[in-house]
DNA sequence: CGATATGTTGATGGTCCTCAAGACCCGTGG
DNA sequence: CCACGGGTCTTGAGGACCATCAACATATCG
């Protein structure tokens, strides 16, 4: 393996995708080095504020892109206003819907991101020729399958404070790509959204939000300096009550 | 198109794949005539009654299958039992989890079911070598994701009323694989479920599923004959309802 | 024709939503 | 430095919706 494929000329392969999260665990490790290039010429990477949206419900997509740093959260939303998180994103996730005109979801900033972003027409046409593209996109899609999954019994089933819990668990889990699963059953971390944006993914409203999150303080699972930064002491025990 | 892939010699077409939905808009569509012959040597027809389990949650997976008629459920436990269903199958979908060696859901026949089971080993083989494959099963996945989606909001956002009306047109307007998108805006079919499988799809009780199919009764919206067997006059109006 | 599973209806209560007020945070400008 | 203001978050009181418990009705099947 010490010749793998994206490594014969490594000096080729573009700046950009250097020190890129996605190269190495993301879609575009199946890319051979000329064919990172080639996508490369059309790539720019772009940071964005909290809030920025990236896609609209319902609106004609023309690129996608890969999560380099931060969360991108995908909503749906009814004619109401009500609102419903459907999809967080996190490095090194490719954001996008291929085989499809238009978005189903919006996708928006949910902290600040560092995006790859390329053309839709770009990948579309590279997927044609490396099928090892399509192969990563059928993984990551069937995670992200098990995930939605997984979240569709925490929305039906979970109560309140389970659901918070499962919620704090998730991001203490996810939100550092570096420390995968160290095994330290000890995590520190920055909530990467509001209140709000916890509610509409958890289906509950900010004041239960807050409530649970409260309970759970009070109650020693986790401590809290400011409103964002969270401590949790014991992730087993957290997760024993994200579970029931 | 006349020479379509599997149409070459259409009489070597295995004759379990002749009739078969799967082959026309499911997966199997990807496969040559020579290539269908050989998958076909490991694969069985099977007829099973509602309630059969096909796969365990926790399993290991040692078969793949096609669903040819009938409705498959997808569901997760929690350790002091509250389950929620997280897909319903239909035909021609394709049942199973590759890259992943055991099962996150229980697959269980909800109604009687028809499948074309054959084994993983036989298809994962088959899938290295017939790139279309991965193709037919990313498209599957991300439809699968992006209801799976829809129905996030469901669960999280939306009234008894709402999800008991949303389920009824999903069934109305999936049930008959034949008459598709049957723009005749009128719908009548039997529900391929219980009360209690109905319930655990929505996230509620099954009381509840009974006083919100009785209360769509008494406004018209549905018919009712016997406990199973629907009748929408106005699916727009049933569809309106479900989204609020 | 009874037996069991499935479905309906009613009464009551708990969980979470709604509405409302106040506390905290943070950047801006006096 | 502090006052100000808007956004974010917390806390409280009351109410709605759905779950729970219970009884009964209906369907299904030997």
């Amino acid at each position: 393996m010490s010749e793998s494929r994206q490594d014969i000329h490594n000096s080729d392969v573009p700046t950009l995708c250097r020190a890129c999260e996605a190269r190495h665990n993301g879609i575009c490790g199946a890319l051979r080095t000329d064919e990172l290039l080639r996508l490369s010429r059309h790539t720019t990477s772009r940071r964005v504020p909290a809030g920025t949206e990236l896609v609209g419900e319902a609106e004609n997509i023309e690129t996608y892109a890969n999560v380099l740093s931060g969360v991108v959260k995908l909503s749906k939303v009814m004619a109401d206003g009500r609102q419903q998180i459907v999809g967080l994103q996190f490095a090194p996730d490719f954001v996008g819907r291929p085989f499809q005109e238009s978005s189903k979801v919006c996708a928006e900033a949910a902290s600040d991101v560092t995006l790859c972003i390329f053309p839709k027409r770009s990948l579309d046409a590279m997927m044609v020729e490396a099928p090892g593209l399509e192969h990563r996109l059928l993984r990551q899609s069937l995670n992200e399958l098990d995930d939605a999954r997984e979240w569709m019994l925490t929305l039906g089933r979970k109560t309140a404070e389970e659901k918070v819990a499962s919620f704090l668990h998730l991001i203490a889990t996810h939100i550092d790509p570096e420390k995968q699963v160290a095994r330290t059953n000890r995590a520190a971390f920055d909530l990467p959204m509001t209140r709000a944006d916890i509610a509409d993914f958890l289906g509950l409203t900010i004041e239960t939000v807050s409530r649970q999150i409260t309970k759970l303080r009070k109650a020693g699972v986790i401590e809290i300096e400011g409103t964002r930064h969270v401590t949790v002491p014991d992730i087993a025990e957290l997760e024993a009550i994200a579970n029931g």
